[in-house]
DNA sequence: ACGATCCATAAGGTGGCTTTATGCTCTTCC
DNA sequence: GGAAGAGCATAAAGCCACCTTATGGATCGT
């Protein structure tokens, strides 16, 4: 394939060609007329034929520039509107992954606002348990959990991960009635491979460990673990943001004040770091940060709704 | 209008978006890897947005990139597909401004060698008086007389601008017996307003001014004087070379061997400095230059056609 | 005649682009 | 399972292409 002209002397041709006029075309083009004097003669010198006929106080194209210019022009309307159409269209679809839990529990309930407040932005959705790395999949923001210490992210830190103990209001009536953090030790436990039981009953000022009860479903997600609580079947930690409105429903209760955080973890909003500027990304993080500040508020105004009281 | 990313940018994304590697890319744009890396993450900065997905060893189009590559590939055909057919169509049609007297008694006659050797190139021939400026009209040749100094124009000499007196055979007898210069005196010079003849006289040894004959009709072009000369009406100073056919068909005959030259002036072939590379104007120049060296040889073999001898 | 307009050109500086060099990841091969 | 290879990212450094500034020339309008 036969090498192209310098690029930047085509651009400066195709607006000088268009004006008639190299001063105006440096205009447009945001530089000096003596650069666009330049760039069309160094186009000139490539082609090997004069583009321009240089009247007096004029510029006129040349039967082989008149020829040439609407191809050119042609050819850069063809990448602006590619361009323009990318940017439209790149803005109107936000790509989200989160984890499972959140995603189903908190995320997509609250979605609707969103949409009410930009119908111009789809969201894709997608959980995953898995730690999606931006470069390699199309995502556009994601939510973690962890420290907030990704390299080439900008995390934005939502709420902590904490833990606390509910259960079904039907089990807590089979149970019978609880006082202390000591009660629940005889009760199933619900997924307590994880030292997570431990340090909740250390917080709660029970030295002794919960034992271990046989074989137990290993559960992935909070999500599953908040299911089987409800289901009855025993006692779980879930961390109360995302379990808010099964909370408020009355399908789970609170059983102790007793929260305790996953080590320091909390969950976060983060995306690619170069891409701060983007209009949906910034929508979106406006959007979720208002809705935990909400939350939060909500929750430091209301008493938290405890089983035994 | 929205401004466009960088140009070196988008044409970095369109090769690696063809090849699908920034490798083979980078080998096509002559260029390393590295610089299409940086240029196609400059593309991802400006568009903000991920146009490729880095896959180990290997990087894919995003769904950005998959809507952005086909239109930028058509871009970058459409100017490929204007410069090759500036290109070519370029070098199909030369165009050619000669002063009067030279396109008509010398190029024209000659110029079916020239189709015969380049069939491909068709010549657009203009007669003018006047010195063109390559910058202010399209012309890739011009036949100027001169000295040869014109700046910006690379000028080979063709043959120098000789006077020779002339007349038709007719009018040779109607005058009698001419033996010297001086016989000339009497009859009508034609044109003789300029100092030509008085430079011819001396030249041939005749220190006395020939008359300037009441109102003379000023001719502008040695066309116009050497039809008058044909047509009988006087003796007319010309340049030989431009007659050579009228004077080996016998419609005139040179009178004396004395020729004078114009000052210095010659015939010159010139075309701009910056077209030298022009496969047409070389051809043209290789051309006319072997035209001209065979008809020196052709004239120095021969000996001068005389009226008198 | 004078100013205004527009382009060409020379000189000079700088930042964008490239190269070089290195590291990383994943694959393949032995 | 280790070593080599392939492919991309990134940092550092250098250079040249491009732009700007400044000036001149030509023409037009008043």
């Amino acid at each position: 394939m036969l090498r192209l002209p310098p690029l930047s002397a085509i651009r400066a041709f195709e607006a000088a060609a268009r004006h008639g006029n190299f001063t105006k075309a440096a205009e447009e083009l945001g530089m000096t007329q003596a650069a666009v004097s330049y760039q069309v003669k160094l186009l000139e010198d490539r082609v090997g034929t004069p583009l321009f006929l240089r009247q007096p106080r004029r510029v006129v194209l040349s039967e082989a520039g008149k020829r040439l210019a609407p191809a050119v022009a042609e050819a850069f309307q063809r990448l602006n509107a590619a361009f323009a159409s990318l940017r439209e269209t790149d803005e109107s679809v936000l790509s989200v992954s989160a984890v499972n839990t959140f995603c189903t529990n908190w995320l997509v309930p609250r979605l609707g606002t969103f949409q009410m407040a930009h119908p111009n932005i789809a969201v894709r959705l997608e959980a995953s348990h898995r730690v999606v790395d931006f470069a390699m999949e199309e995502f556009d923001v994601a939510i973690r959990s962890g420290k907030g210490d990704w390299p080439g992210v900008k995390a934005h830190q939502l709420f902590p991960v904490e833990l606390t103990a509910v259960a079904s209001p039907e089990f807590m009536k089979r149970a019978g009635p609880i006082k202390r953090a000591e009660d629940l030790l005889p009760l199933p436990l619900l997924d307590c491979t994880d030292e997570c039981w431990q340090r909740w009953f250390a917080q709660a000022g029970v030295s002794k460990l919960p034992r271990l009860k046989g074989p137990i479903v290993q559960m992935q997600t909070q999500q599953m673990i908040g299911s089987a609580a409800m289901a009855g079947q025993g006692v779980a930690l879930v961390t109360p943001a995302l379990f808010d409105t099964d909370l408020a429903a009355g399908r789970l209760v609170q059983i102790l004040p007793t929260v305790v955080s996953h080590y320091d973890m909390k969950y976060w909003l983060v995306y690619p770091e170069e891409r701060q500027k983007s209009a949906k990304i910034k929508a979106f993080r406006d959007w979720i940060l208002a809705e935990v500040a909400r939350d939060r508020i909500a929750k430091e105004t209301a008493a938290p709704r405890l089983a035994i009281m």
